[in-house]
DNA sequence: CTTTATTCTGTTACCGATAACACTATTCAA
DNA sequence: TTGAATAGTGTTATCGGTAACAGAATAAAG
């Protein structure tokens, strides 16, 4: 008489949510037709449905999507990576996707790569270990075990704010190296000769360095070089720019004068911009600024900041959309431009 | 000659990342072996472990937490919902929390409410279904949808940036009610007796909106009151303040004058300062202005804004601490007061 | 050279859902 | 009236891991 060996243990502890298997008993239908009325898929009886739906709201079950994207291997989570929240601009992208992921009823999942190649590698495998629906990324350079396990998936990728003609899967952005050129021309014909540049730090932020090879490129062209310039290997914020400054100008060689300086993004314009008022120092007349973003603050200055925008917002609506699109089957371009624009503001 | 009915469908897409059971074959060793090899824990040998390792690398497998987590239900996610990414205050106390998870190895899954409660009770829905290691919410008060699934969970809950006696579980913050009545203090403390009011919606924020009743009630109390108030129904911001300080001058009953602002925030303060210095008033001589939260911003202006500064990194932290560490079987403080701290810039 | 303890690895039973198909009850056309 | 199409619901086999225990191999003890 062999008796199966029956082991019996398992008192997995329960998370106090419920599962759908104790919907069901209380309902008094199989666990498929919970299941069915919570997806909203395939047909129920509406009477069934009413019943079920009463049930579910009085044991206040909440459904476990781990469980259920394990089974259907999809899942309403996207991955997104950006190099920092402190940069007003990530955010603003964030809301972008946010915005456009709401109405397909995905959800962002957020990580910060803090301009760290190795942290961004990390952070692409432990969020594709959760198998989200796609995943955004920010720029298009990545390390190469990034690059590999990005290739690898088969969910949609999207590297956004940068451009390259190759990217991953699809990329949404602009040139910055374009946007960098486009400001030394602007500079340049409104007849600024000594010219210098402060910034963060050129390796860290690789969509800045492109700027500024733009931007130096240019002036080049026009037969000019950068004056004098400094990068300070710190987040970029106001703080930076307001405290830099004065470094800056020390390093003007003596018996020379600068009339103009470009910055690695309006923050540090900003900054900038306030210690030339804090000292008296009028913009355009004794010293014109020129930035890179179209933030608020720097329009809502006294004396508005040149600058040059970029479509946030859009870019991080853009790529969201291209996901989800391409979760239904359609084919989103791989590489979109989404430009720039020169706001002629006061300062230079 | 009964044979057993095998039906045998199922084709489900593999996702190309590799199955446990695909490392374990390649390596010629158990599932189990290969999970542990990945955990860390219990002991592999040596050899072995050196092995599969070389395996995983080679195939590139990347583990799917869905399925971990579904069989140990431990996750390393933790739920934050905040109500806006716009106002830099929120990106800051999510650094703070990504600061403090980081390091213990958790990772947070970011939810945006827009300052409705409506929006945060199906997102806190969403989020749970996700079964996270943890969540934090912004503010003490929430949906009674919300409230009842916080309060069913057996996952550590952390309310922050406000406080109250009675927490769902936790809850890290600042007292906003004495916070504006302390800057209401410090102004009337400097002679400013005619004091106007401009802010965002007080019903949207309602931290901004206990801030102000502080302020308001400790006028009274000093025989004051607010002489004139405007609020806007828009998310707050520097354009805010710079759009709005007219609008608010001009309902100054003629014949009376303000001698001093107070904002909802720093962000619609250096908005009205700017506004100032475009419009030629001097800070403080002809107008005070006072603000709350202590940026970056206010503080590089020509002027420094006269404000109070709320921990925002630190709270961040501590919430997330208090979640890793009730995590690990101790027990920190249900209510915690982050305290604030007063600014005394040059503009009141 | 056993016996006992210690390491290491494998087996089995789930975790809580969904896919795919099976089956029963209706409804409808002919 | 009857076979076929349609609706609604159930059954079974996974999804890709981990918990708990069992068992084998090796080391330490007597």
């Amino acid at each position: 008489m062999s008796e199966k060996k029956t082991v019996k243990r398992r008192t997995r502890r329960s998370q106090g949510a419920g599962t759908l298997s104790e919907v069901a008993q209380a309902a008094q239908v199989s666990e498929m037709t919970v299941s069915r009325v919570l997806r909203r898929k395939d047909k129920v009886a509406s009477k069934t449905r009413d019943h079920v739906l009463k049930v579910i709201k009085d044991l206040g079950y909440v459904p476990n999507r781990l469980a259920g994207a394990l089974a259907s291997s999809t899942s309403n989570q996207l991955a997104v990576i950006i190099p920092s929240l402190r940069n007003i601009v990530f955010p603003e992208v964030l809301s972008g996707i946010a915005d456009r992921l709401d109405e397909a009823g995905y959800q962002a999942v957020i990580g910060i790569s803090e301009y760290d190649l190795q942290r961004e590698a990390s952070l692409v495998e432990t969020m594709m270990s959760w198998r989200p629906a796609g995943i955004i990324v920010t720029n298009t350079q990545h390390s190469e075990e990034a690059a590999r396990i990005l290739r690898v998936t088969k969910s949609p990728v999207v590297e956004i704010m940068d451009l390259t003609e190759d990217p991953i899967d699809m990329c949404v952005g602009l040139d910055h190296h374009k946007a960098g050129a486009e400001m030394a021309r602007h500079l340049v014909t409104k007849g600024y000769r000594n010219i210098g540049y402060l910034g963060c730090d050129l390796i860290t932020d690789a969509a800045a360095g492109k700027r500024y090879s733009g931007f130096r490129d240019t002036l080049q062209e026009a037969g000019l070089s950068v004056a004098v310039s400094l990068s300070i290997d710190e987040p970029s914020g106001i703080g930076l720019g307001r405290n830099s400054m004065p470094e800056l100008l020390a390093k003007v060689p003596a018996g020379q004068k600068i009339d103009a300086v470009y910055f690695s993004n309006d923050a540090v314009a900003v900054g900038a911009q306030m210690y030339c008022m804090a000292e008296g120092i009028r913009t355009p007349e004794d010293l014109a600024l020129a930035g890179f973003s179209g933030l608020e603050v720097g329009q809502a200055m006294p004396v508005p900041l040149t600058t040059i925008r970029s479509k946030r917002f859009h870019v991080g609506w853009l790529s969201a959309d291209y996901i989800v699109r391409r979760l239904q089957g359609e084919d989103p371009p791989r590489v979109t431009d989404a430009g720039f624009e020169l706001i002629e503001g006061a300062t230079a």
